[in-house]
DNA sequence: GCGTGTGAACACCTTCACAGCT
DNA sequence: AGCTGTGAAGGTGTTCACACGC
C-alpha cells in the first residue's frame, strides 16, 4: 500500500516518469498482461531498472520479492501518486489558435483532467462553443471559479498578458497553472506553475542539429 | 569570441536556459539597455548569478571583468551558441488541432524556424491550407523532402501512428523531432527528439496539488 | 572596487550491488 | 533461484568563493 509520502522527499524528476509507468501499464493492462519485472518494463521504457524500482520506493513497496509487479495493483497506486484518484478540473485561458486546439485535446480526459471553461478578452471569440461551453470574458472569471471549484488554468493568452492572466487566475483561487506563454511568471509560494516552451524546445533541437559545425 | 565547443560536454539543461537568457536579452535590447552584469540578469530570470557565468562559460568569455555584459553583443553570442545564426525549415505532420495551431504560432518565426509544409493522411483535410501551403499527403513526404531540405519534424498525428510516421521522416532524411505524440520512439543515434507530453505536464501539477492530502 | 570566469565544495540524482523476502 | 527494496558509490549539475583583469 502506498504509504505516505512527504511529496518535498520526491525528485521533481521523478514526477514526469511515474506519468510514463503510468501510460504504459494501461497499455499493458489493455494487452492483458498480468505481472512485469523492473528489468522488463526498464526494456520496453529504454530506463535503468534500479531508477523503476527507485521511483517506486518513495511511496511503498508495490513488488512482490522474487515475483514482480501486479500490473493491475501497480497501476493504481502509481495513479494516486499521481493525484489521479480524483478528477480535476481546468480552465483555458486564451481561446486562440492553442487554446481551441487544447480544448478538445483527447488526452486530457483519459486521465480525469475536464475542461470545464475557457476564457478570453476578445470579442470576436467570447460566446464561442469550441467545446467546453460558451467562451466566456476573462471578467467572468473570479465569479466562475466562486461557483465551481477550478484545480488547474492552462493559460494561452499572448505572452504580453500572460501576467497579468495568471495574477487574475491566482486571485481567484487556482492553485496549480500550465503556462505555454513564453514568459516567466513568479506566483505565490502555494501556487505550481509549469512552463510549457515551444520556441524553447525548437531551439533545443537547433542546438544540437548545429553541432558538426562545432 | 565563442570558441569551439564540443556540445556534448554542455549539460543539457543548459540548453533550456539558453534560450531564456536569449529571450530576456532581446527584451533588454528593445528596452535599450546597453550593459548588464550576472547578478541583475539573475534577478530578472530569478536563478543563480554563478549558473548564468557558468551556463555561458562553456562557449567562451563573453563579458568584461569589472564590467558586465554588452547585451548586444551576449545576445548574439547566444544565439550562435543556439544554432540560431541561420533558418531552420520545419514540417509539421499532423494536420489535426494541434498540428494546425502550431502552423500559425509566432513565436517560431521570432527564431527563424519556419514552418515550410504540413502533412496529414486524412482525405478530409489534405488540400486545404492553414498557413504554410496545402496540406500534402504523407505519401509525398519522401518527394518534398528530397526537393528542398527539412531539418525538423514536429509530430501532432496521434500516438497510434507516431511511431511509423516518425520513421517516415527519418527515412526522407529529417535530423531533428519535437514529438507531440505521447509515446516514447526509437530513432538513430544521429537524430534528435525531444517529447513534449501535455497530459503529463497535468500530472505534475496534480501531483504538487495533491501534496496536501499526504 | 567591481564583476567575470572558474576550480573546488556541495547537493542532487542515478546506478550499482547485495541483503532480504517469496 | 529470482526479483524487489535500498544503502552506498558514482556521476552530473549547482553554488560558493576567490583569483583575475578591467
Amino acid at each position: 500500500m502506498a504509504r505516505n509520502v512527504d511529496k518535498s522527499s520526491v525528485p521533481a524528476v521523478t514526477v514526469p516518469r511515474l506519468a510514463l509507468y503510468l501510460r504504459k501499464l494501461r497499455e499493458l493492462k489493455a494487452q492483458g498482461t498480468a505481472r512485469i519485472s523492473s528489468q522488463h518494463l526498464a526494456e520496453l521504457i529504454d530506463l535503468n531498472p534500479a531508477q523503476i524500482r527507485k521511483d517506486f520506493s518513495y511511496f511503498g513497496e508495490f513488488g512482490t520479492r522474487g515475483v514482480g509487479y501486479e500490473v493491475q495493483r501497480l497501476e493504481e497506486e502509481i495513479a494516486k501518486c499521481l493525484g489521479l484518484w480524483r478528477s480535476w478540473s481546468v480552465i483555458i485561458l486564451g481561446a486562440g489558435k492553442l487554446g481551441r486546439a487544447l480544448v478538445q485535446y483527447r488526452g486530457f480526459a483519459e486521465y480525469q483532467f475536464n475542461v470545464v471553461g475557457v476564457f478570453d478578452n476578445s470579442e470576436h471569440v467570447i460566446g464561442a462553443n469550441y467545446g467546453a461551453g460558451r467562451v466566456r470574458s476573462v471578467a467572468e472569471l473570479e465569479e466562475f471559479c466562486a461557483q465551481q471549484p477550478v484545480d488547474i488554468a492552462m493559460i494561452t493568452v499572448p505572452a504580453a498578458v500572460a501576467e497579468e492572466t495568471i495574477d487574475k487566475a491566482v486571485a481567484a483561487g487556482v492553485r496549480a497553472v500550465l503556462n505555454f506563454a513564453p514568459v516567466k511568471v513568479h506566483v505565490p509560494a502555494d501556487v505550481v506553475i509549469r512552463q510549457v516552451d515551444l520556441s524553447s524546445e525548437l531551439m533545443f533541437l537547433s542546438f544540437y542539429l548545429d553541432r558538426e559545425r562545432e
